[in-house]
DNA sequence: CGGGTTTGACCGGCGC
DNA sequence: GCGCCGGTCAAACCCG
């Protein structure tokens, strides 16, 4: 059923689309699953071919949905460049320069040129700073930065990168009131990956994932050959775009999360990223009243054109 | 019952 | 040397 499953995790925009029939009426369902339209049954054929109709014509939305927001994609690829030339030239001061603590400043990740990600540029570290701690440069290897948007009501500490944690600590540290979680990557035992998650101190929305050190596996999405692109939360790539989008299902298995670059990455012309990229524009621009109400206006148009309803 | 989470205890680095 | 603080451990607990 690859079909339902592309449905299943296509833009989840119209709210029809989980509806299976385009009757006037609204079709009932009886305890057996027969659905009775007009008061008469309809046979399982029937009621087939009406799905697999509806099915397609559903596709075909999604399909230029898809385009629309494809397209948007690359706009914001290129403006997001931009914003990124010009941070370069005008380097930005780290988000909590006070912390005294040894940081996890030893090296940038070469690709960072993302929205939600900082690699730390800190580590551009003056020489009495070098001079007093030798140690951890040599032991850390990567270590990166990822800013997630949630909602504030979303208590939990999770960030969906595509690998599987496992939490072994949680800490209320000094400088910030929330709770900072410690993870350990369980795919693989040997896996020295390590990630801290805590949410900022400035904007209690937007959840900060470190990352140290580097997986020595593939992702738990890609290990998965059952897995296709429509399982949303067991599909996610770490290396798809990151963006601080409004990452806000509430479900903890929903919530995306992403890091890395993206414009030069080759894994961008996959399926499953582009797929997942428009998954995440979609829940972004979900969450724009004016674009949803366009959006619904529009669908609407197409989807009932006699009705001035 | 196995695997993940919680949470208090413990450890080690760092500043004073 | 002492205390603070971030990071980790591990037993208890939870959940599917």
């Amino acid at each position: 059923m690859d079909t339902s499953s592309w449905v299943d995790t296509s833009l989840d925009l119209n709210p029809f689309s989980a509806r299976p029939l385009r009757l006037e009426e609204t079709p009932k369902k009886e305890p057996n699953g027969n659905l009775i339209v007009f008061g008469k049954k309809l046979s399982v054929k029937e009621e087939t071919g009406a799905l697999v109709e509806e099915l397609n014509r559903v596709n075909e939305e999604n399909k230029k949905l898809t385009e629309k927001l494809t397209a948007m994609c690359e706009n914001y690829n290129a403006l997001r460049s931009q914003v990124m030339d010009l941070m370069s030239k005008s380097p930005e001061k780290e988000i909590s320069p006070s912390k005294k603590r040894k940081s996890e400043n030893s090296d940038n990740n070469g690709n960072n040129c993302n929205f939600g990600v900082v690699g730390n540029s800190e580590s551009s570290s003056t020489d009495e700073d070098s001079s007093k701690k030798p140690r951890q440069e040599i032991i850390k290897a990567k270590v990166s930065r990822v800013y997630v948007r949630t909602e504030v009501s979303d208590t939990g500490l999770v960030v969906k990168d595509g690998y599987q944690w496992r939490k072994y600590g949680q800490k209320v540290t000094r400088d910030n009131p929330s709770p900072r979680a410690y993870f350990r990557c369980s795919f693989a035992p040997t896996c020295p990956v390590k990630k801290k998650v805590q949410r900022s101190a400035d904007d209690q929305s937007v959840m900060v994932a470190t990352y140290e050190g580097e997986h020595n596996h593939l992702p738990h999405s890609q290990m998965e050959p059952t897995s296709g692109p429509s399982h949303g939360s067991s599909s996610l790539n770490p290396s798809r775009p990151a963006m601080s989008l409004g990452l806000t299902k509430s479900k903890p298995s929903g919530a995306g999360e992403a890091r890395n670059c993206s414009s030069n990455n080759p894994e961008m012309d996959s399926p499953q990223v582009r797929q997942y990229l428009v998954e995440q524009m979609a829940t972004s621009l979900t969450k724009d009243p004016n674009f949803t109400e366009a959006l619904a206006a529009a669908i609407s148009g197409r989807m009932f054109p006699a009705k001035s309803n």
